[in-house]
DNA sequence: CGGGAAATTGATGACTTTCAAGGTGTGTGG
DNA sequence: CCACACACCTTGAAAGTCATCAATTTCCCG
């Protein structure tokens, strides 16, 4: 099986990239993307525990995750913190700068990490002249919006096992689309930021591995996750694609 | 006080609206105002518990709510609904179709309302022409975004009283700005859609506003809010403003 | 190989939900 | 105009879920 995190060419083209299909490109003309192509600085480069932006910076640009992976997350004047989204190969952020140029929350990358950085004037610019590219822009946010909302659903109305269950089932449809294994795949996170992000404490979420490991749902080692039963899953979760 | 849900007059121009400041033309020059106000159509109206629109639906208009109140919600397969966001006057929505013109969301009045429609081509078409409807409908957006951020660190990490505190001190804002008391005012919607909105059942809902109303933070009768302590109110929800 | 972070497990208690009953207000039809 | 029906809201008791505290184990990095 291929690993999601093994490129790391950062001079190929977008339409070499192996991410072209999911990533900015996804819907642009090859003139679009070549346009695009010339302003896509792809050395940026950021540690494991480093931060990418944090909240009320100015925007810098547009970012796509070539390899690795990042959490945003917000926090409030009394510390307490809620990871909004984890951001993986082929995932784009920064649009949460999108209505005044500032960043509303954080990005953490939670391993070594490679980006392609659309400086904001350019991209900006660049939407202006092209119509495939806007329309990409409002289909990237219009996945974050999506990804909200469906979260606000796990965390307002399920039980801390169907948030689980969601969430893998999530994460094994994103694999898939990119051509991984949807049984067998690694999550980037440590628990105590997948507990956060389900609104649960790391014990809960310990717990509840070690339920529905023992019912046969899943197996997981460290981050190595196998989905055992398919349908139980997507019963707890309440889903059934 | 000025009542917020007063003014139903469906002739009146933009710039002479009292929603002005806070709608869709707020950021846009005269000259870009006069071209969108012929292409509004400001006779929308719907009954209460009438939608406006369903999820999976394709997108008919943008809208801005002149008087009443409506909320948006999803729901998953198995029935289980989450309410997202209430829409108050001068409010607008629509933006959940953003992605791929389909609405991902239903939206349900919660009383008779008025509201103002653009035509979806329309507003694609002014957007193409008006930077400054670009910039606010990026503004736009971006406040739902914020919104949907805040309520996913509500419901993540806040304990039920402290998610009620919040949501009180965001309401007491939103009418201050709008030029009504920040002390007493009026929520359109009945407990089991604020319950819901906030990840609780009703009755833990109704138990935190007697223990909020007996320890002198608020006092509510029916939808009649009132703040009777600001700072403690502002403590309980860790918010300083 | 050692120190420390990460993860698991257990016991306990707090918080929240559920089920049930009763109260309050509103709107409609007689 | 009153009365009744119904929806909305509140309150109580019991049960369940989840968080916290504490102890231990496992694993990873230097």
């Amino acid at each position: 099986m291929k690993n999601p995190s093994s490129f790391d060419n950062n001079k190929v083209k977008c339409d070499s990239c192996s991410l072209v299909n999911v990533c900015l490109p996804s819907g642009l003309s090859s003139h679009e993307m070549s346009l695009l192509e010339g302003s896509i600085d792809k050395t940026t480069k950021i540690n494991k525990k480093e931060t990418l932006f944090k909240a009320n910076q100015v925007i810098n640009g547009i970012y796509a995750v070539k390899s690795g992976a990042l959490k945003t997350s917000i926090s409030n004047r009394d510390g307490q913190e809620q990871i909004l989204e984890f951001h993986l190969p082929g995932d784009m952020l920064g649009f949460d700068a999108f209505n005044q140029g500032i960043h509303t929350c954080n990005a953490t990358a939670l391993e070594d990490t490679l980006l392609c950085k659309i400086p904001m004037d350019t991209f900006d610019n660049l939407c202006g002249q092209l119509p495939g590219l806007r329309r990409e822009l409002r289909h990237q946010v219009g996945k974050e919006i999506a990804h909200n909302q469906s979260l606000l659903l796990s965390l307002g109305q399920q039980q801390t096992d169907e948030r689980l269950a969601t969430f893998l089932l999530k994460m094994s449809d994103h694999y898939k689309l990119r051509g991984f294994s949807s049984n067998e795949f690694v999550i980037p996170m440590p628990r105590q930021d997948l507990s956060n992000y389900l609104g649960m404490a790391v014990e809960t979420l310990s717990r509840i591995i070690s339920r529905m490991t023992e019912a046969g749902l899943i197996k997981i080692d460290r981050r190595v996750v196998t989905i055992m039963d398919l349908e139980k899953l997507q019963s707890l979760a309440h889903s059934s694609c």
